[in-house]
DNA sequence: CACGCTCAATACGAAGGCGTATGGTCACCA
DNA sequence: TGGTGACCATACGCCTTCGTATTGAGCGTG
């Protein structure tokens, strides 16, 4: 665009844009060159191949997916108000990586056609999920299962509002309102 | 396998087979061709083209999104026990389509790269929504975001069992309970 | 000013997918 | 027994993508 010379990151965000915008199958080489106006010859000076393009994609996103949400929240004053704000901007869709609308559901569609992108997934999900229970415990709710089913809520949400244009923000509220209900 | 003439519908299953172990970029003639002992020449006698193909593999699809989850529900005697029943279902990812488990998630993620199958899903994300809301409400919980919460939960849920193999049963119920506890 | 380094443009061969054309095989029926 | 139609195999031309090799522009530094 306003950038003549082109580095590794610009690459990477394009082809997290590709991803998010057309799936896995818009990740080529020459797809990427024209969308930044350029040529294969820059992306294979950045890159060895295209497999190592995608792993590093793949980490610039892991790098990202859990210390932007907890940066986000880990100053909010209670649990319960950290546990308000944090289903907000999961079930929002607009975690990390500014202005990725719809990453998390495209990264999610990704890994069902890539191993190595399940793994890594497997692994943030996991993370997250541990995450989610340590917190709902602080908040006074020590059954994992909700953690679980608040996580996905918020994976299903995603999903949902990346076609239907509908807002989350009063499923999600409602559901954190029950749960915290219990205590 | 033990037929030696394919029909239309052997074709179909395979696609969404390969979809469903190899997403979207799976579905090739060739490739299909060969998981089915044949050629590409049968595969061009029962179908127009790719894109073709594409779309009945999506009708045949869609036809048993819903059919298939409200026949197995509709023999419960109350609506309190079709809900049970139908989030252990959905959860539990093995609604239609006998034997393909993690089919759900597959079309999703297809829906991310092609615009008829997100127009489709869709549609059918709509009506399995009110089909829901309206159960909720002859439960007794008339608030539609809770509809939309645990239809949410259940999508997100089948994405998560897809890699971590755990069982959301478990999860699914707390939450069903949560939900009737309302009343 | 000339050299080296970074980055990009162009050209090329190999591979694989698409769709067509053409022909082959078998069942079935007159 | 000869024909007709359903179904599949093979071969071909075209296009896209991959990855490499080669060349060239621009810039900083001695």
């Amino acid at each position: 665009m306003t950038r003549e010379v082109l580095s590794r990151e610009d690459w990477l965000l394009a082809g997290l844009r590709a991803l998010a915008s057309g799936g896995p199958e818009a990740i080529k080489a020459e797809r990427l060159a024209r969308s930044l106006g350029t040529t294969k010859g820059s992306f294979y000076w950045h890159f060895k191949d295209v497999p190592a393009f995608r792993a590093a994609m793949l980490d610039h996103w892991r790098d990202r997916a859990l210390t932007g949400i907890i940066a986000e929240i880990e100053n909010e004053q209670t649990p319960t108000s950290a546990l308000r704000k944090l289903a907000q901007i999961a079930a929002r869709g607009t975690g990390n990586t500014r202005g990725d609308i719809g990453m998390e559901p495209a990264i999610r569609a990704w890994a069902r056609s890539d191993a190595l992108v399940a793994e890594t997934l497997s692994k943030v999900d996991g993370e997250r999920l541990r995450f989610l229970e340590n917190l709902l415990r602080r908040c006074g709710v020590p059954n994992p299962d909700l953690a679980r089913a608040l996580y996905a809520a918020s994976i299903g949400m995603e999903d949902l509002s990346s076609r239907d244009r509908a807002s989350n923000d009063e499923a999600i509220g409602t559901l954190v309102d029950l749960i915290l209900a219990l205590r």
